[in-house]
Parts: C-alpha cells; sequence; structure tokens
DNA sequence: GCAGTTCTGAAAATTTCTCTTCATTCTGCG
DNA sequence: CGCAGAATGAAGAGAAATTTTCAGAACTGC
C-alpha cells in the first residue's frame, strides 16, 4: 500500500494521471459506486468495467498492491469502517465528515428538493414546453431577477448552441421595453422568478402576454405573480439550510429541458454545433493573441 | 436461497436450532459483525470463526444456499443496498412519466454525481477553501469559461452580498491583463474550469500564482491543467444522459461554499446584508420610474 | 506514412479457493 | 464402559481466481 495514499479512492485518485486509457476506464468504473465496486472477483470488476483482467492485475499493482488480494482486502476493510461506524450507516454523503457537517445536511436538503419538484412535477408541462423551446419558428428571451439571472444566462448560453433567434434580456429593466416591441405574437418569454418576485416581472409578463407571447415561468412553490400569466409554469423547491435559497433543482429542471429540446431535433441541431464548434476554434485563436499579450 | 427468508441473517436465525455446535459458533460470528464479516474467503471466514472450513461450506447448504459462492454474493448485494443510498434508488422520480423518461434519468444521474462527488471530496480542502473566501482581508476574484461564466457570476452574486472586496472577472480573457495587475498577494482566485479546458485559463492561473494569488479550482474529474497551479481543488462529477455536461453538482459545491462563508462570520455579514437590501429597495424605486414607461 | 514504443487482451501457468471424502472425535445412551 | 450415530476437520480433488506471458493492436514521434 502506498504510504501517501490513506485510501484505495485517494490512491486511485493521486495517480489518476499516470493510468492509462483502459485503465481509466477501470478506475472511473470502480469510483462510480465506491467502495462496494470492488466486492467481487478480479473477473467480474473487469467485466464490469470492460477491460480485461490482466489491466485489472496490472492497475492494483501499478497503485501499490502486492496483488488484487490485497487490494480488495483494502477495499473491505474500508468498508468496513463505513459500515460500522453508526453514523456512517445512510445519512453521510461526505464520508470523512460528520452528519452534520454543512455537505451532509445540504445533499439532504437538495435531495429531497429534487425528490419533491419531480413528484409535482406535471410530465405534460415539461414535454410542451420542450416543444414550444425547441420549435425554430419562435424566438426565445430569457429574463431573470438579480439573483436568477445567471441561471437564465446558463439556460441561453446551451440554447443559443442549439438554435437559433435566442437572446438573453438584460435584468435591467430599463432594456425591457425594446425587446417587447421586437417581440412577435408566438414567440417564447421565460421568466425566472424566484421568491422576492420583482414587480415589474409581473408588469413584463403582463404586457408581453397581451402581445401574444408565450410564457414559461421558472418560480419556487409560493408562486411568483408572474403565474397568471405563464403557459407553462415550473414550482421548484429551493429549500436549503442556509440563509439563502437553492438553486440547484432549478438548474436541474433547465438542464433536463436543454436536454429534451436538444434530443428533439438532433439532427437539425447537430449541423448548428459543428459551425459553431470551428467558430470557436477559430475564436480561440484570436484570443491566443491576448494570452501573448498577458504573460 | 429459501423463499422464507429475505435476507441471510433470516436465514441464519430461522435455521439456527437446527444448526451444530461448530456451526453456531460461525453463525454468532457472522451475525455478530454482519453482514462485513463475509466479505472474505471461506478460509478467512472459517480462520476467524475458529472452525473448519468444510463446517462453513456445510452450513450454507444447510441454509439453503447451493454453495459458498452464492452465500457470498448475497451478502455483497445486502451491502450493495445498505451502503448505497436509499434515495437514489427510486426508479422512478417523476411519478407521471416512466422510469426512462429524461427527467426520472437525468435524476438518478445527479445523484450518482452528486454521492461521488462527496464522498471524494476532502472535508479539510472545503473548509481551507471557505476560511479563505471569508477571510476579508482579502480580495475574491471569479472567473469562468464559456458555459461555467453563469456559475461564476451566481457564485459572485452572492459573495458580493456577504463580503465586501469581490469581483467578477469576464470570461473574455482581453480583459485579464488589468485584473491581474489590480491583485496582490494573498488574494484569492477561483477559477471555474471544466471540459474543454482553456489554455488561456492555465497561463492566467500560472500568472497569479506566480504573483502570490491563491487559487481555487472548480473543475470535473479528469482535472484541468489549471490543477498544477490551485491550492485548493474541487473535483465534480458532471456526467449526464445528455450532449452536455451537467453543472447541477458544482452549484452545489457553489451553494454549500456560499452558506459556509457565510455562517462563518455572520455577525459581520448580517449588518452587510441589511444596509444592502436597504439600497436595493431605493434601486427598486428607482425602477419603477422605468416601469412606469414600460406600460 | 513508418519505426519504435506502449498498451491491451487471449491464453497458459500458477496460485488460491471451494467442496467432497473419509478418518477421527465427540455425544448420548444402554 | 462401549457402541451407534452424528459432528468435525485434515487432506486432496476439482474448480475458480489470479498472475504471467506473449503476440497483436494502438498510439507517438519523426
Amino acid at each position: 500500500m502506498p504510504t501517501t495514499a490513506r485510501t484505495v479512492s485517494d490512491a486511485i485518485r493521486t495517480r489518476y494521471d499516470d493510468l492509462t486509457r483502459a485503465e481509466r476506464q477501470l478506475a472511473d468504473r470502480i469510483l462510480e459506486n465506491y467502495p462496494v465496486s470492488g466486492l467481487g472477483s478480479i473477473t467480474a470488476i473487469a467485466e464490469n468495467a470492460g477491460v480485461s483482467t490482466p489491466t485489472v492485475a496490472r492497475m492494483v499493482q501499478k497503485l501499490g498492491f502486492k496483488g488484487y488480494p490485497e487490494f480488495q482486502s483494502r477495499l473491505h476493510h474500508e468498508l468496513e469502517e463505513t459500515i460500522s461506524n453508526p453514523i456512517a450507516k445512510h445519512d453521510r454523503w461526505a464520508l470523512n465528515a460528520p452528519g452534520t457537517h454543512i455537505l451532509n445536511r445540504f445533499a439532504d436538503a437538495i435531495t429531497a428538493n429534487l425528490r419533491e419538484t419531480l413528484s409535482d412535477l406535471d410530465t405534460k408541462t415539461f414535454e410542451d414546453a420542450a416543444a414550444l423551446l425547441g420549435d425554430r419558428d419562435r424566438s426565445i428571451y430569457f429574463v431573470g431577477g438579480r439573483i436568477t439571472c445567471a441561471l437564465a444566462e446558463y439556460f441561453f448560453t446551451h440554447m443559443q448552441v442549439i438554435r437559433p433567434k435566442t437572446t438573453l434580456i438584460s435584468t435591467n429593466s430599463s432594456s425591457w421595453p425594446q425587446h417587447v416591441l421586437n417581440m412577435n405574437r408566438g414567440d417564447v418569454l421565460v421568466i425566472f422568478d424566484i421568491r422576492r418576485y420583482e414587480q415589474e416581472m409581473a408588469t413584463l409578463a403582463e404586457v408581453a402576454k397581451s402581445s401574444g407571447i408565450v410564457i414559461i415561468l421558472m418560480t419556487d412553490v409560493w408562486g411568483s405573480p408572474v403565474a397568471q400569466h405563464a403557459r407553462h409554469i415550473f414550482r421548484v423547491r429551493i429549500e436549503a439550510p442556509s440563509a439563502w435559497d437553492s438553486s440547484v433543482v432549478t438548474l436541474f429542471v433547465v438542464e433536463a429541458l436543454i436536454e429534451a429540446v436538444q434530443s428533439c431535433a438532433w439532427d437539425k441541431t447537430r449541423q448548428r454545433m459543428n459551425s459553431l464548434e470551428e467558430l470557436f476554434e477559430r475564436s480561440r485563436l484570436f484570443r491566443r493573441h491576448n494570452h501573448q499579450k498577458l504573460e
């Protein structure tokens, strides 16, 4: 056992750079369901990772173990420590932190939020919203509040790659009138409005709706005033053991929507992404100049 | 496998009366440290209980298993269920959608990412990073790439409320030199660099480090080139059933850090937040003007 | 492209594990 | 005490796992 690493996972990570392709594939698989993954025989672990047994044997030796049996016995000991420690039972996510550590409390809260949000979420709302966002005849606009503008931006950045006609509206409401002016009947406005609802956001929604704009709203369970103007509403749980609300589940919904839209019309998207790739490549060349100056 | 018993321990207990002296001694030993005791080979378990290997072989057959391997594999499965998080076992999150619906697949992937990230995360890294970010003597700078700049912005927006001397650096690298110029020894640079690592980011890190700037890096498990310059590294799992990587867990870490920093020096933070509240109130009044115009 | 190197898995060699046989030991009872 | 019957473990046969070898594949640098 290497003296530098305390656990097997440490050993794997510290030497990850030295591993070969097949070995990394194996290492990833082991870490994926750690430490249970190492329970079975060398054959089982190899098959599970889609590599040959010699690869496993070689890697564990590379990691500093005498052989697979020693590797496995280490794993057994770690497992034993995790299991026999009563706190370790279920409620510990970060293995080397107490159950009350902020990381563990946060993890509990977020999974609860995710579970509750999803069990409340109407699949039809999701499908319909995805279909709207995927409709290339409609322009899409994104707007968020002080905190949520980062989410709007994240959503926008991805959608911009996937399809044309996407616009990010600044959080600063003074720019809103001209945006509304540009919108056409049937266009889609994605609004993020979460606790500390901003009154102007409701006004924006009202005005937009009366111009025939379709509104998709991301909000919390208490419901923003925008709700009455929105066609599709995502009510997300945002409670966290923190002075702040959590945006993790909101981001989850955003990412799921991105994937839904993307897979909807993969062919169209693909070509667009390739073209963009090239452009990014070129702009990277541009930027290399700047970085010369930076040095 | 006996149909009556759900678990191995059940099987042992229901047939305990039929066991012989040596078998009971063995059974007791197995139950004593269940289910970890059955991790090793039949030889190990026999020695541990002070009986011979045939005794073990006979007993497991008596209990209804075909042989020791079957017995052991049952034990492994039980262990696996105990270890892995019960919430993650839900095969359906969104109740009215099939298990293969994108929402459910995403939820599975994200909880797996969360679990793996947290079990790999060194608590000390977390504490140390939080302490750095909470140190009001140091200026904090945030920078992200094309996708991750939204995360940097989210982090920045919160930290800005919590403490002074926070700066968001534009993704556009042409602005970087002047920022580096402004930084002082001991200042903190939070870098988001995830897959599709950007070379200039590594250059920025290198330059910053040589000026005595402390770097905190949020990256994926493959490791960005920035890693060699960073003092604290958060390796986050980002795999999702999508053409895109998931930033959900990264955002989780960010929020946990925000809360850790905030609770660190709550008194100082509180006063600052109150002052800010007032300012926001006033600016809201400003904005009401705009919205009058909007109508 | 090509030579040299590294990586990889099939297969054989080796070790270890599991199970069965069988002789020995133990237990209960007349 | 001695015997029948069950229980136990030593030893070996057989099975499975682990390691090593080696030849082909993949990659790298020129």
